[in-house]
DNA sequence: GTAACACGTTCA
DNA sequence: GAACGTGTTACG
C-alpha cells in the first residue's frame, strides 16, 4: 500500500511513500508520519490518501514511522486545504505550513554523535576539528546549531564532513519534538499522615526546626482551602525558603511531584449573559436568525456603535447551548484586550483565543482543547480557520471588509472571509459577515440575494452620528510646496476639546516623521538602495527607514547630489504630528499608535488602556486607530490628509477611502450629539468625501458598483494578479510581455497590462504586474489557473527568464 | 526547505 | 588547478 503525503514545503505536488506492512494497521488519512525526503532530511508529513496504485516512474521510499495513533487532521480540514491550494494557486504543503501550529511541523535536525572508538587522542585534528571533538568528548552529542555556536560560523558543513571522514563522529538525523507541556512542582503530604491522629501526634511531638513546623502548618491550611498546593505558591504564601521545604521532604512528611499544567489560566466554564438587546438590536437579531435558516451566509450591515458585538454574543450563546462550536474571526489588529475581556466576561473558560501573539506551546494547547470539544468559542485572527473543530455551528467574520483578512506574502494568499464561507459549506456551519462598511463584493452578494442581508442603522444607546466638517486646505496659507498639517480650525477645536476634558483622535495614514526629505537646491530625495521609494525619516531613532524592505540608513544632513545643506521635510507622518502637538499644546498628553509604537506584545493594549483611562488626551495614529476601539469620551476626530486617501491608482480607492473615513468617524460618537469629525482636504467636493459627510454608504455603493460594472471589475469579474520579479529591469519587463503574449490568444480581452507598478523595485527586485479580469465562470477560471501554471513553465524554459519569479495572487487586494 | 550538484570566479 | 562562492535542481 502507498500513501500520498503532504509535506509542509512548496513542493510542486504531493509525493508518495510506501507503507510497510507493520505500519499499515494503524494508519489513517490525517495522521502524521515520519518520512525521508532527500538523502537524509526527515519530515513529519500528513497522510492525505491511502491507496494501492504502485507508482510507475519512481521507486517510493518507505514511511519510517507513524507519529499519531489517531488522526490529528480531520477529513473536512484536508478538504479545506485542498480547496485553498487549488483556489489560491499554491501547494497543499504551503497551506499545511500555514495551518498547523509549528510544533506539529517537525523536521529533522542533524545531531553529531561521538565515536567512542576514536579515543581521546585529538593530535591529528586541526584547530576547528579539535574544538568540536573536545565538546563531543564532554557532551557525547552535539546539535548542528551548537556546532555553529562553538565555531561562531554558520557554514560548518566542511568541518563536520572532515570529522566524519576521520571517524571522530557520525551524524544522526532526529525529528525534534518541540512541544513541551509546562511542568510545575506540587507539594503533597505523605499518606502516612493523612489522618488526624497521626498528624496531631507529629505536631505535638515536634521538637526542633520551628520554621519547618510553620511551613507545614501553612501547607495544611492551603491544602484545606485550595485542594492542591504548588511549590512556588506555598513558598510565597508562607514566606518560607527552599531549604525548609527540603527539610520536611527529607523527614518524609511532605513530598514533591512534577505535573503538567495548563499554560493558559482558564476561567470557570460558565456562560453568563447579563444584558438585554435594544429593540433595534432584537429586531436585527431575529432577522439574522431567520435569514440563516434559509441562507448559509448573512451580511449584517450595522453602523458604527450599533452594538453588533452584543448581537454576536447572543447568537454565540444560542449556538453553544445547542452543543456546537463557534468561530469568531476578527482582523489581527482588532483583537485587543478590550474585546477579549468582553467575551471572556460572558463565556469564561469556554472561549479560546488564537492569534499570532501567542507562543507555539500555547497554540498547541488551544488546538487540543478545540479538538476535545472543551473550547466552545474560538476568538481569533484569520489562521483560526484551521482549528480542528468538532461540531462547528457558526462562523462570525467581523469587520468583513477588512483587507487584512487577505494574506499577502507567504503563500497561501487566501482571504479568510471567503475561506470561512467555504469552511461553512464543508462543516454545515452558518456564516455571519458583519461590518459598518461592507465591502462592495459582499454587499453586492447580499443585494443580489446570494447572502441574507440585515441592516442595523440605529446606534446603540441613543448615540448620535457625529457632524462632519470639511476644511478646505486651499484656503489655508502656506509656503509653496509644503503641506499643511493643522488648519487653524482644527487646532482650535483640538484645544477646545481637550480643555473640556474630552479626547481627540487624529488620523494620518503615514508613519514616521517625514515621508521624504528633499533638497531645495537640486530637488534630490533620499531613496532606498534596494527599493524605488523615498526614505522616511524617523526622528525618535534618528534614522531613515525604508517602509518597503525595512532597511535602515543613517540620517543625511547634506544633499548627496549637490552637497547643499538645505534639506527640507516634505509632508508629515504620525511621529512629526506627535512632536508638533507636544510643542504647541502645553500639558496635553499625546499618544501615538502606529506600527513603530506597537512593536512589542503589549504596547498596543497598554496604549488603548491609557486612552480608556483618559491618561492620554490626544491619540495620533495610522489605520490602527480605526479598529476595535470603543471610547465614549472621544468628541473630536481629525483626518489630517484626506487627499492622500483618494489619490491611489487602484480601482478600490474610493471604497477604501470611504471605509477608512467612515470607520474613523465612528469613533466620535457621543450621546449628547456633540461628536465632530474634521476632514482636511483640498478636494472638498470629491464624491467620496461628500458621501462620508452624509454617512451615505448606499450612495457610495450605487456609484461604485456602476463603475465596477462598466470597467468589468469585481464583483462583476474575478481578478488574478500576476507579479513578476527579477533583479534586472529589462529582463522582468521582457518576461512580463512574453508571458502576456503567450496568454493572449485565449485571454486577450481579459488582460490588463503588463505594467510597471508605481514602486518598481522592492528589495533589489524589479517588478511588473499583469492583471487578469475573468468572467465569473468557474470552469473558465479553473482553466485559466491551469493555463497560468502552464505558461509559467513555458516561460521558465527560456534561459533568460529562468529565474524570473512569478507569483499569482487570486482575488488580489 | 535544504543539500548536493554544477558552474563560474578568484587566487596562488 | 584547487578553493571558494553562487545559483539550480530535485527530493517520492
Amino acid at each position: 500500500m502507498y500513501a500520498e503525503i503532504i509535506i509542509p514545503l512548496a513542493l510542486p505536488k504531493n509525493y508518495t511513500w510506501e507503507i510497510p506492512d507493520h505500519l499499515l494497521a494503524n494508519l489513517k488519512p490525517g495522521c502524521r508520519v515520519e518520512v525521508n525526503l532527500g538523502k537524509n532530511k526527515k519530515y513529519a508529513g500528513i497522510v492525505k490518501r491511502i491507496h494501492a496504485d504502485r507508482p510507475q516512474s519512481f521507486e517510493p521510499k518507505e514511511i519510517i514511522n507513524v507519529l499519531d495513533a489517531t488522526p490529528v487532521i480531520q477529513p473536512f480540514q484536508l478538504q479545506l486545504w485542498e480547496w485553498l491550494a487549488s483556489y489560491y494557486m499554491c501547494s497543499e504543503g504551503e497551506v499545511m505550513a500555514a495551518a498547523l501550529p509549528s510544533h506539529f511541523k517537525l523536521s529533522s535536525e542533524t545531531v553529531l554523535v561521538f565515536n567512542e572508538e576514536y579515543g581521546e587522542d585529538f593530535s591529528a585534528l586541526d584547530n576547528e576539528e579539535y574544538l568540536i571533538a573536545e565538546a563531543l568528548l564532554m557532551k557525547h552529542e552535539l546539535r548542528l546549531n551548537e556546532v555553529q555556536l562553538i565555531l561562531d560560523s554558520s557554514h560548518v558543513y566542511p568541518v563536520v564532513n572532515r570529522l566524519i571522514g576521520k571517524k571522530v563522529c557520525f551524524v544522526w538525523e532526529s525529528l525534534k519534538q518541540t512541544y513541551a507541556p509546562k511542568k510545575e512542582t506540587f507539594v503533597l503530604l505523605n499518606p502516612e499522615y493523612d489522618n488526624e491522629e497521626k498528624l496531631s501526634e507529629l505536631l505535638n511531638n515536634w521538637s526542633r526546626a520551628p520554621k519547618q513546623m510553620e511551613l507545614l502548618l501553612s501547607y495544611l491550611h492551603l491544602m484545606k482551602t485550595e485542594g492542591e498546593v504548588s511549590k512556588p505558591d506555598l513558598l510565597k504564601k508562607s514566606n518560607a525558603t527552599d531549604a525548609q521545604l527540603k527539610g520536611l521532604v527529607e523527614k518524609n512528611i511532605l513530598r514533591t511531584e512534577k505535573r503538567a499544567i495548563d499554560r493558559l489560566h482558564y476561567l470557570p466554564k460558565d456562560v453568563n449573559i447579563d444584558f438585554e438587546l435594544s429593540p433595534a438590536q432584537s429586531e436585527a437579531f431575529e432577522k439574522v436568525k431567520q435569514s440563516l435558516e434559509v441562507k448559509n451566509v448573512c451580511l449584517l450591515h450595522g453602523v458604527t456603535s450599533s452594538g453588533k458585538t452584543q448581537l454576536y454574543i447572543k447568537l454565540i450563546e444560542q449556538v453553544i447551548r445547542q452543543g456546537k462550536q463557534v468561530l469568531y474571526m476578527l482582523p489581527e489588529i482588532a483583537l485587543t484586550a478590550q474585546i477579549i475581556r468582553r467575551l471572556q466576561k460572558f463565556f469564561g473558560g469556554y472561549i479560546g483565543i488564537y492569534h499570532s501573539k501567542f507562543n507555539h506551546n500555547e497554540r498547541v494547547e488551544i488546538w487540543n482543547k478545540v479538538k476535545s470539544g472543551e473550547m466552545k468559542v474560538v476568538l481569533g485572527a484569520r489562521s483560526s480557520l484551521f482549528m480542528p473543530y468538532q461540531n462547528l455551528g457558526l462562523i462570525i467574520c467581523d469587520e468583513e471588509h477588512d483587507g487584512s483578512y487577505k494574506q499577502q506574502d507567504p503563500a497561501p494568499r487566501y482571504n479568510a472571509r471567503d475561506a470561512a464561507i467555504y469552511l461553512g459549506g464543508l462543516t454545515g456551519a452558518k456564516v455571519l459577515l458583519g461590518s459598518a462598511t461592507p465591502c462592495l463584493e459582499s454587499y453586492h452578494n447580499a443585494k443580489t440575494d446570494k447572502y441574507g442581508l440585515v441592516e442595523l442603522m440605529e446606534r446603540y444607546g441613543d448615540v448620535k452620528q457625529p457632524t462632519i466638517q470639511m476644511i478646505d486646505l486651499r484656503a489655508v496659507p502656506r509656503k509653496p510646496g509644503e503641506k499643511v498639517m493643522f488648519s487653524m480650525q482644527l487646532m482650535e477645536s483640538i484645544k477646545a476639546t481637550v480643555a473640556r476634558g474630552k479626547q481627540v483622535i487624529l488620523f494620518q495614514n503615514r508613519r514616521g516623521y517625514s515621508p521624504y526629505q528633499t533638497c531645495t537646491v537640486c530637488g534630490w530625495i533620499a531613496q532606498c538602495k534596494h527599493c524605488d521609494v523615498s526614505l522616511t525619516y524617523h526622528k525618535f531613532s534618528n534614522k531613515l527607514k525604508c517602509h518597503y524592505c525595512g532597511n535602515i540608513y543613517p540620517p543625511v544632513h547634506t544633499c548627496m547630489a549637490c552637497g547643499s545643506d538645505k534639506l527640507v521635510q516634505r509632508s508629515f507622518g504620525t511621529e512629526r504630528i506627535e512632536e508638533v502637538l507636544d510643542k504647541d499644546l502645553d500639558g496635553v498628553k499625546i499618544g501615538r499608535m502606529d506600527f513603530d509604537a506597537i512593536r512589542n506584545k503589549n504596547a498596543h493594549d497598554v496604549l488603548i488602556q491609557q486612552f480608556e483611562q483618559k491618561k492620554v488626551d490626544v491619540l495620533v495614529g495610522t489605520q490602527m486607530v480605526v479598529k476595535g476601539l470603543d471610547f465614549d469620551n472621544v468628541e473630536l476626530v481629525g483626518i489630517l490628509d484626506a487627499d492622500a486617501l483618494v489619490h491611489f491608482a487602484d480601482f478600490r480607492v474610493n471604497e477604501r477611502a470611504f471605509q477608512l473615513m467612515e470607520q474613523v468617524s465612528g469613533r466620535a460618537g457621543r450621546r449628547d450629539g456633540k461628536g465632530m469629525v474634521m476632514i482636511q482636504t483640498s478636494l472638498p467636493n470629491h464624491p467620496v468625501l461628500q458621501q462620508v459627510a452624509r454617512h451615505d454608504f448606499v450612495g457610495m455603493y450605487v456609484e461604485e458598483i456602476e463603475k465596477r460594472k462598466q470597467f468589468f471589475y469585481p464583483p462583476y469579474s474575478r481578478i488574478i494578479q500576476v507579479h513578476f520579479k527579477h533583479k534586472e529591469r529589462d529582463v522582468v519587463q521582457d518576461a512580463a510581455h512574453r508571458f502576456t503574449q503567450s496568454m493572449d490568444p485565449a485571454y486577450g480581452q481579459y488582460l490588463v497590462g503588463p505594467a510597471e507598478p508605481v514602486i518598481n523595485r522592492v528589495r533589489n527586485l524589479y517588478l511588473m504586474e499583469l492583471l487578469i479580469k475573468l468572467p465569473r465562470d468557474s470552469q473558465l477560471i479553473a482553466k485559466c489557473k491551469q493555463d497560468i501554471q502552464k505558461y509559467i513553465a513555458v516561460l521558465h524554459n527560456e534561459k533568460r527568464f529562468r529565474n524570473v519569479l512569478l507569483v499569482p495572487d487570486v482575488d488580489a487586494i
